[in-house]
Formats: C-alpha cells, structure tokens, sequence
DNA sequence: GGCCAGGTTCTAC
DNA sequence: GTAGAACATGGC
C-alpha cells in the first residue's frame, strides 16, 4: 500500500519520543533503486506494519483495508501540517527553527492504555531505557504473533499487568515505577477508571480524569492527552520543555496565538531540543 | 563513577 | 496548596 503525503518523515516520526516500539530494523534495496533505504517496523497495541519512505512516497507494507482501518488514522495522515507550520509567527526565530528542524514530525493517535503505561515508565527515564522497559513488557505479559514473517507482542492486557507480580515486574528493570504500573493496571480492569469513557471526553476532563490514576502526574497525563487522544492543546512540559522555556520564552510562551495546536508545536520544540544539533547554548 | 533521564508521590508545614 | 525529600535503574 503506497500513499504520497507532505510533512511525513518516518525517521523523524521514529525518533519524536512519542512513541516507543517503532524503530528501524533493516535496510533494504528496492527494485527501481540501487541506494538501500531503511525499512521501519511499528508495532502499536497489538497490530504491526513495516513501512519504507522514498521523500514523499511512503510504502507500507500492508493491505489497502488495513491503511484504511486503521494506520491512515494513527499517522494523522489527513491533518495537513504545512499548514499549522505556517501560522507560527515569523517573528518567533526559535519556534520557525523548530518546526523546520521537526517539519515531518506527526502526532500519532495511539492507544489509550499503552500510553498510560508507556508515559508512567517514562518519568525519571531516558528514552532508550523506556524502549527496552517496554519491550521487555510485552515480550513477557503480550502475546506472540507473526505478520509476514515479522516476529512481534502484542502490548499486555490491563488484565495481564493487573494478574502480574510485583517481582517479576521489578525483574523487568522498570525500578519504582512498577508498584504504579500494578495499581494502574488494577484500577483500569476493575473500571475504577473506564477508558472508553476518557476517550470521549474533552481534554480537561480526561485530564482531570487521568491524574487519578498512581503514577500519572501533570506531565505524564498531558502526554497521554497529545499522543492517545489528540487533545492538540495538551502541551507536555518536561525537562527539555522548561529548559527551553526558561531561556527561549522569558515572558511566557504565546499559547493565546496557538489556540488549538500547540501540542504539535511543542513536539516540534522537544524535538528539535533533543536533537537539534545548532541549539548551541 | 557520578550525573541524568519526556516526574510523581509522600510527608510536613 | 506548596516545598523538599525519596524513589530504582541503566545509559553515557
């Protein structure tokens, strides 16, 4: 399944650290072409895809029906970003960099659960670790499945997280953060917190909501907002948020300009800060 | 080998 | 409501 789309890089999408069982797993050579280009697999709850890009051409490798049902919308495929880019106020030379620096970054719409388990692993983590967390997750509490001759896990159920024990979840090396994954888990499979409620609520009220559960803070919840339910006014701030707020926007950042994406600028901001090689301050 | 990582909770005013 | 300590672990 081929599609052609602007303000889409694969790579750049794989490594925006909102996602965090996407990654490159081979090169490969295409018929028309001598270069080897780099083959992605994402893996999101429990369905998997590999996907190549050749600039605005992206092959997934996967059924028209499936693209369709699902993948289209997890890449936001029909939100058009060049657009959102060129409201930034050309004044703004800090934000303008950004979001040229990230301008194929996409917010995916994931899953709700694994972004509540992902984002808890996530505090105190660097994002590597948070990977391997992760996949250590689903290799030991998902389910094996295969897909054209790709080898992946499902993301566990609240039930397997819930039934799981607290030794062998420390086992994993998620540190203290496991004692909040089993209440969460707990809180979620016995509706205490019923999901698909938060789903079809608005972005403070799923806030609002989410901070209830143990592990889930400020931050934690607000990423949950962006990248499950595309609350685009979530705006995470983290570590590299305030650095570049405290030094980038001393009277405060203009959100009252942004009404209504500035989720998407701030992916564009945390991007570019933790990979931007010209922020040289 | 010490510092840091996409923070949150717990406790004490 | 807010300040400060405690929190597990590995990547660099």
């Amino acid at each position: 399944m081929e599609i052609t789309v602007k303000n889409f890089d694969i790579a750049q999408i794989c490594e925006s650290g909102q996602c965090f069982r996407m990654s490159r797993i081979e090169k490969t050579k295409v018929k028309e072409s001598d270069e080897l280009t780099d083959v992605y697999e994402i893996i999101a709850a429990d369905k998997y895809v590999t996907a190549t890009q050749h600039g605005n051409v992206v092959s997934f490798n996967c059924l028209e029906e499936d693209y369709n049902n699902f993948w289209k919308a997890y890449f936001d495929i029909e939100t058009d970003y060049g657009k959102i880019i060129s409201k930034i106020d050309k004044k703004d030379v800090y934000l303008c960099n950004a979001a040229d620096f990230g301008n194929g970054i996409r917010i995916l719409k994931q899953d709700l659960w694994e972004m509540i388990i992902s984002f808890i692993i996530s505090q105190r983590n660097n994002i590597k670790r948070i990977r391997k967390c992760i996949k250590l997750l689903c290799e030991k509490y998902g389910e094996e499945k295969c897909i054209n001759g790709y080898k992946y896990y499902t993301f566990p159920t609240p039930e397997a997280l819930f039934n799981a024990n607290i030794e062998d979840l420390r086992a994993l090396g998620l540190g203290y953060r496991d004692t909040y994954i089993k209440k969460t888990a707990e809180s979620i499979y016995k509706l205490e917190t019923n999901l698909s409620e938060i789903a079809e609520m608005s972005y403070l009220e799923a806030k609002e909501e989410l901070l209830k559960l143990c592990g889930v803070g400020e931050k934690v919840a607000d990423c949950i907002c962006l990248f499950a339910l595309h609350h685009l006014d979530a705006f995470p701030k983290d570590t590299h948020i305030n650095k570049v707020l405290d030094e980038q926007y001393k009277q405060g950042f203009p959100f009252d300009k942004y009404k209504g994406f500035a989720g998407i600028l701030q992916q564009y901001i945390f991007f570019y800060d933790l990979n931007g090689k010209m922020n040289n301050k």
